[in-house]
DNA sequence: AATCGATATTGACGAGCATCGATGCGATCC
DNA sequence: GGATCGCATCGATGCTCGTCAATATCGATT
């Protein structure tokens, strides 16, 4: 049982990159009115827009855009959210490997900052 | 077991209404990085997303604006996306239900063509 | 160094979803 | 009117994912 994961997820990167497939959406993406999405770009700009779909990563986006200082803690999040704290903390790693966060630990506290232009690349695919 | 389904369908339309989430976010959702995003707005942005977060979904909108005439029926999709009709039409009702396609029967075909401005809808929410 | 607080990871569970074969339904054609 | 073609729906299946409790890790404080 455990193989045949291991084995789904090696060949999984073997196709096509795991990792930050926002930066891969803004470097070799077209726009997706402009000529017909070939598979594998398909398959990237879904993988981008999977991670933002979710009302909880949604809202954690939004959170730290409106709070003054551009940034947020786990524990600010998990309040706000009102949800547990390993959910939280999974949905930030999400966020983090598909190139919309990044993380920065200062003594025992992580702090969570949008990567400036995320969004828009991801806007700029869908309407050119 | 039909009960059962029919019930949940029924409740989640009595907190939130289920069909075109692309209006409500038109219409409702401001944009994600002004203002902490409330919790219904998140959901409602969120269904939007993940009709979109799909690949075969994807190259459909692509395969349609890349089309002479910006309409394609059920056979040509099928034939480009290598996958089975009854997956094909599946896919094509979760866009015309979410508001990013129109489904016009002309005869024993059935066409489809882009919502005008539902992507741009969708990318304002993203970037203001 | 022992403890404590903040965060990350693991394992498990249940719901949702993408896919397909089988079937149903109209419209067209002979 | 029967046969055929295009498309939608149904039921089932296997996978993905959101969630949480339990546990681990790591920095800070005493």
């Amino acid at each position: 049982m455990l193989v045949n994961i291991d084995l789904r997820r090696y060949t999984a990167k073997m196709s096509t990159p795991v990792l930050l497939p926002l930066r891969d959406v803004a470097e070799y993406c077209t726009p997706i009115t402009q000529g017909a999405l070939s598979a594998p770009d398909a398959e990237t700009l879904a993988r981008a827009l999977k991670v933002l779909a979710d009302p909880a990563r949604l809202r954690v986006i939004s959170l730290i855009a409106a709070s003054p200082e551009s940034e947020a803690c786990v524990c600010d999040l998990v309040d706000a959210l009102e949800l547990s704290q390993p959910t939280v903390s999974h949905h930030l790693k999400q966020l983090v490997e598909a190139g919309f966060l990044v993380r920065e630990k200062r003594g025992t506290w992580a702090w969570y900052t949008l990567v400036p232009g995320s969004l828009e690349a991801l806007a700029k695919v869908l309407v050119p």
